[in-house]
DNA sequence: TCCAAAAAGTGAGTCCCGTCACAGACAAAA
DNA sequence: TTTTGTCTGTGACGGGACTCACTTTTTGGA
């Protein structure tokens, strides 16, 4: 586990701040642990506290009362969560589950809007990061609402591989680091129906698949089934 | 068609600004009028542009290529729209359109930036406003992933019994302002179906429909069935 | 008041996809 | 190796909702 000064020191959000905030804010900061699986926010929990994600990845996901679950982000190191509740005062509005072990650091409500406050840059960061996931939860809400499983399954698909995928010979080669289930969370479908989608790309000669290695073989002809 | 200082002061987001900011502001800012139907911005446009809504309403809305469409919002006045496409430059995400006449007040990209990085309180407010689009918006991917037709229309149908809707002694009362299409495009269906729901909840007698008068005679009947 | 055009309701047919049930495949533990 | 449990693939089935075609109602202009 690493000092929380050196942990806040990384975060670009902070990065606005002078060498005595950062001391001070540390002092108010804790490092948490979690397992794989293990629940970091509860949706309808209040907010108070504030995330930032030291090492691991989190899911950010929507549930309903039997369990089903959509993903509708993963967050890598460095990017934070839990904004929204301390900014409106309203309940949380998704859950936020550990997908691998994890650490984050916790800041108090009241710490972190004293910062932001005094830093009208970082005023200007949290908007940014707003307005990129408000984009984002349009992409989902266009997706589900114009596209069948496979077009989804298609834009899950290349932003994956614009993420961590690399240029082969024989086209665009990603690992995807998730189960067939979660992978189906991911694209708002069950586990079934991905299997039966990845499929009919394949057959489609849009992608190959060994395991979790998966290659875009016709970028283009995936993008046009997105419409 | 008013002045612009005086619609500009009116908009709870500028009522930060000193009267000499407005005054400056109010010089770079132009009003524009759109007929119903009129689209202000398109989707895919560069955004330089802030709009702030004097009169009339407007819809927010995802259009695929064939011209179905998702209503995402709607607007009244004294909100704002297009901030987005101003803070991170990326093209608009949505397009909106006015549902009835309509006045905008009009500012330049830079314009709007420069009193916003001279006023933190600015920035907060926009947050506000991101933060409960962004809720909202989780909110409709929730329906959409985890709802039926019912459901969603359900789910529609107590948004605006909360938004106009009056109490009367057989339950909530409330008069819809939209077509039997654009009640569709609220709900995430084609108008057929939208017929076909509306009349199951009035079987259920959760709803009472005459032309565009709608009761909600059973409440909990119909938040049960979002669920 | 009448008529044309738009909006709304209805019926039939189709298909996508969710559900259920089961069979392999694979990994970790005994 | 065997065992056990989890993950994944496959088949059959049913239902919700979309599409298309048509009728009925409403609207608003002449």
């Amino acid at each position: 586990m690493i000092a929380t000064n050196e942990a806040l020191k990384k975060v670009p959000l902070f990065s606005n701040l002078s060498a005595s905030e950062l001391e001070s804010l540390s002092k108010e900061a804790s490092i948490r642990e979690y397992e794989k699986n293990e629940t970091i926010i509860h949706k309808q929990d209040e907010g108070d506290s504030f995330f930032s994600l030291v090492s691991g990845r989190v899911k950010v996901v929507l549930t309903d009362d039997e369990g089903k679950e959509f993903i509708v982000g993963i967050l890598q190191p460095l990017e934070f969560f839990g904004e929204m509740a301390l900014l409106d005062g309203e309940p949380r509005s998704a859950s936020v589950v550990a997908i691998e072990k994890t650490e984050v650091i916790v800041l108090k409500r009241e710490d972190f809007l004293r910062q932001f406050t005094t830093n009208p840059e970082m005023a200007k960061k949290v908007i940014a990061v707003l307005g990129k996931r408000l984009r984002h939860a349009n992409e989902h809400i266009e997706s589900l609402v114009f596209l069948d499983v496979c077009g989804r399954l298609a834009r899950v698909l290349l932003d994956l591989a614009a993420e961590t995928g690399k240029e082969m010979d024989d086209g665009i080669e990603f690992t995807v680091s998730h189960s067939r289930t979660e992978l189906a969370n991911l694209v708002g479908t069950t586990r079934e129906t991905l299997t039966r989608a990845l499929k009919t790309l394949e057959t489609m000669s849009y992608i190959r698949i060994r395991k979790n290695t998966f290659v875009i073989t016709n970028t283009t002809g995936l993008k046009n089934r997105m419409y």
